[in-house]
DNA sequence: GGTCTATAGTTTATAATATGAACTATGTTG
DNA sequence: CAACATAGTTCATATTATAAACTATAGACC
């Protein structure tokens, strides 16, 4: 059994990479022995290895590292249709995938779910280990104990209780997450800004997905709904404001979103494709540059919103190719960067990323590696 | 000296009030053993107190409260011009009081700090016990060490190490902080709302500030300029945005300061003081309307970002009276409640509370409060 | 090549801090 | 007044850290 020591070292070494005993027990404030002790035990249950010496002056360095193939995760995104499932190691580097088509009805839902697992579990060969957990994002709202879906539009789910379900079927200790939350999860654990205290990641899909790490930790709020950009009040002038699914009028989604791209492009009479619509921007088509323009530009401005409250490092904003390297993109950035306190760091604050579904279903398996990593008492 | 043990029951009993060995032992998960002793020390420190017993069935259980004149803690706002000095006990109860002119010249504000702190300090009989520190509210950006002013437009200050000066010359650990930090810090330890992990305060003065207690912590954010609602950009209507003196146009305290309001009225020709402003508007003079509606209504829209973004529990609004119970008010919550989600715990989210200058002083003391219950490695 | 020095890591005795289980204390209940 | 319930203490012990001396392994310098 691993005590707090343990999963202090193998938080550290996670979050800032490969370091030496000594570099540890200065890092964690503890004495060289009690080190030494406890990377014993994790040296012997082959959790971390010894990577080759690091020659200074005086006896080399020896990194210690978390071995990648220590545990196993399964991570499964119901963020889009179809459903994605990987199978990851504990670095977050995933060794094989599935798709399946996103069943809405539990049953059928819970059982291909299984059955893609338990697939992927025996590719795994027992030989290099076992899976230890399954994670889940889906876009909706989950409880507090990450275990049921309050509420899911998509798939139409009230009060399920999946992470019960496939935790019985699998016999797999399982987490269940917002898909955002998962996605910032994920990049705080595996990602290029692991170790960061404070930033945000935005995704633009056919509804916008924001969640923000600050103090080191996920900021939830009181009743989980923290990150809700999505239903910003950006279009004030009620004259153009749209109604919006949630009940009120003028949400940045009713203007930012791909659906609402899409829907003004249809009410132009332009393609509602993305890419079409995008290529006849770039060729100074004046209403498609207007729409995206206009999108972009709500984008921005709900972003510096984000900016001035919550004052991250870095802002994560994952959306189609052809929106980030158009007017949509450009738009997002200028007004951003129009509205917000001119801070030291805030220069290149904004870091488009490519939309990868796959990184969803990372997210959702670090949820898993995260209880590997951090212990029952989490962080 | 006291150990992580003792801290723990400090915060404990801090945040939930008096309760028992039994109950503290079944909150912190520790044994009744380690309570048993750890209170023991307590007590003969006189830092708790035996309460009443409780009668049940069983031996009654006897309540631990700290002992409010265990400790006193020196706080300064500078957040206005008269500066105002405090001391306080361990409940955040003032006991002495004192004004004085708010100098910007560095040494004579030292001066006659240190001057009202050794006044008050001797006022303390001795026998009562003793100050154990001195926390500073100021209007500005604060350093991460809490000891350095890096910038105050009110007092002209840039990188002054105000808390340096200040603990050399009284000999006391000394804390600085933003002022909306220190008021958000003094509610969390001290207030009504002391103990809920997820908060807001705003207060609206001459200029807005804002503060955000998430997962039991401040939000400071990345450069320490976290909750900056004062320039979130409002007034997206370029023909209508005024310019802001932080560059940029249609920031929230262009619209809904005191400053701005004043601003507004004299624009029009009508009394620049709020009172007055506020009972034209009640006697419904359109202009008068007019100003403090959009003042309002701007306010309520910042608010529903903030609540939309960071999602507390409750909002503490500190404004005046006289803007509480007319439009200003209204417009305020009606806005705010007409762009949120509406969630369960929505209704009487909002908490109007009189603008006390006070205030700001108790929350600055509770800055050293803070360090004596929770211990250097504080939380 | 040998010695000096610097740094990494281990060993071991010990200190600090928790626990479990038995025990005492002090009430209510019937 | 006996039986019971709950609060709190005691004490032997386990866990988990530390300090300080020790070993290990290199580069540097003469």
């Amino acid at each position: 059994m691993l005590s707090t020591g343990h999963y202090l070292i193998l938080s550290s070494l996670s979050r800032n990479g490969p370091e030496s005993r000594s570099e540890l027990a200065s890092r964690l404030g503890m004495s060289k022995a009690a080190i030494s002790s406890l990377v014993r035990d994790l040296l012997k249950q082959e959790i971390l290895c010894e990577q080759a010496p690091v020659h200074g002056s005086g006896r080399p360095s020896v990194p210690l590292a978390v071995r990648a193939e220590a545990a196993w995760f399964i991570g499964i995104s119901l963020q889009n249709d179809p459903a994605i499932v990987v199978l990851t190691d504990l670095h977050g580097t995933v060794h094989d995938r599935m798709e399946l088509p996103r069943h809405a009805d539990l049953e059928t839902c819970v059982t291909s779910l299984c059955d893609a697992i338990a697939h992927l579990r025996k590719g795994l060969r027992s030989a290099r280990g076992h899976v230890s957990g399954v994670g889940m994002a889906l876009p909706g709202f989950v409880a507090n104990d990450r275990q049921t879906c309050l509420a899911c539009a998509a798939l139409g789910w009230r009060d399920v209780d999946i992470g019960g379900l496939l935790s019985k079927r699998t016999g797999l200790p399982t987490w269940i997450e917002n898909d955002a939350n998962a996605l910032i999860l994920g990049e705080q654990l595996f990602g290029a800004l692991r170790g960061s205290p404070d930033f945000s990641v935005i995704f633009i899909s056919n509804g916008i997905g924001c969640a923000n790490i600050v103090n080191g930790r996920l900021l939830r709020g009181y009743a989980g709904g923290a990150g809700e950009m999505s239903h910003a009040p950006i279009v004030t002038d009620m004259a153009h404001a749209l109604p919006c699914r949630c009940g009120n009028r003028g949400c940045l989604e009713t203007v930012a979103s791909l659906l609402a791209i899409g829907n003004a492009a249809r009410r132009a009479g332009l393609p509602t494709d993305i890419a079409e619509l995008a290529r006849l921007a770039a060729g100074a088509h004046p209403e498609a540059l207007s729409i995206l323009h206009h999108a972009g530009a709500s984008m921005g401005l709900a972003t510096a919103h984000l900016i001035q409250l919550i004052d991250p490092s870095h802002v994560v904003v994952m959306l189609d190719p052809n929106l980030r390297d158009g007017i949509y993109g450009h738009a997002l950035q200028r007004e951003t960067e129009s509205h917000i306190l001119r801070r030291p760091a805030s220069r290149g604050m904004i870091h488009f990323r490519d939309f990868e579904p796959d990184s969803f279903a990372c997210g959702a398996a670090s949820l898993a590696a995260r209880y590997f990593i951090f212990g029952p008492d989490g962080v």
